[in-house]
DNA sequence: GTTGCTAGATACAACTTGTATATAGATAGA
DNA sequence: TCTATCTATATACAAGTTGTATCTAGCAAC
């Protein structure tokens, strides 16, 4: 069954949980762009299909990423109005983890793949039950 | 991080576990093309990046299935010399959630698709540090 | 009669994820 | 001024999923 969404929301493309741990190597990216605080990194999400995703889990994997040594923070209370920001950045243990990511998720890629030709396969030649 | 295989088995390609509930449409579709019982399916499920899936999870998956009222099962005993096989086969309910899972996995592989993308294209320009 | 392969099953531990809830600074408006 | 709202971070707990270990038992060969 599609992992289903315990959450409310009906966005198309929701896949968060379904690829376990695929929040890291997404704040990963948005962290090799530029330094960003967790608040602003949650609004980035939704195109990597965790539009659903709330923020305290966010901000608990950036504490964890943190704890890993994967990124940096320090604390920002001068560039706005509003309560400090903590900004995250990456540090080189974190870039090599998102390269072994990417490799791992294009062999997740070339699964996925495999499965949805041996299915539409499968489908074209009409054998078995129920086509 | 690339899920941690607690296993010791250091195969290319395990995507075991990380892909959550994979093991059920993998079967499902397995069942499609026809009745099969637990042990052989075992050994089926290499090519789609569970080849170090033990038994255990196999079995129990299949009582959950069927449980759930997507397989049927009946015991064959004639024919095979060795202990009785439960054979499973796809029910009604069970080709749909095939079809739901084949739909969910599209909506995956667009994801990665857009991370993997995200990446490559980034990496090319060359912007933010470590490259 | 014991080793090894076939075949199935389940309890438990470990891990991951989602939900609920808490704190608190700043700002706009009544 | 007090209060509602938005910004911003954080964590405890519950629920769910997966992996490991271990068990039973039939049959065959030696």
């Amino acid at each position: 069954m599609p992992p289903r969404r315990r959450r409310r929301g009906r966005r198309e493309q929701y896949t968060g949980g379904a690829i376990r741990g695929f929040p890291e190597p997404v704040l990963l990216l948005l962290l090799h762009q530029r330094a960003n605080h967790g608040y602003e990194l949650v609004s980035a999400l939704e195109p990597f299909g965790l539009g659903d995703m709330a923020s305290g889990p966010v901000y608990r994997t950036l504490r964890e990423m943190e704890a890993a040594g994967l990124v940096q923070s320090k604390w920002d209370t001068a560039s706005s109005g509003g309560p400090a920001r903590r900004v995250y950045h990456l540090t080189r243990a974190g870039h090599q983890r998102l390269r072994d990511w990417v490799a791992f998720l294009r062999q997740m890629d070339s699964v996925l793949h495999h499965f949805l030709d041996t299915y539409d396969r499968h489908m074209q030649e009409g054998t078995g039950e129920y086509h």
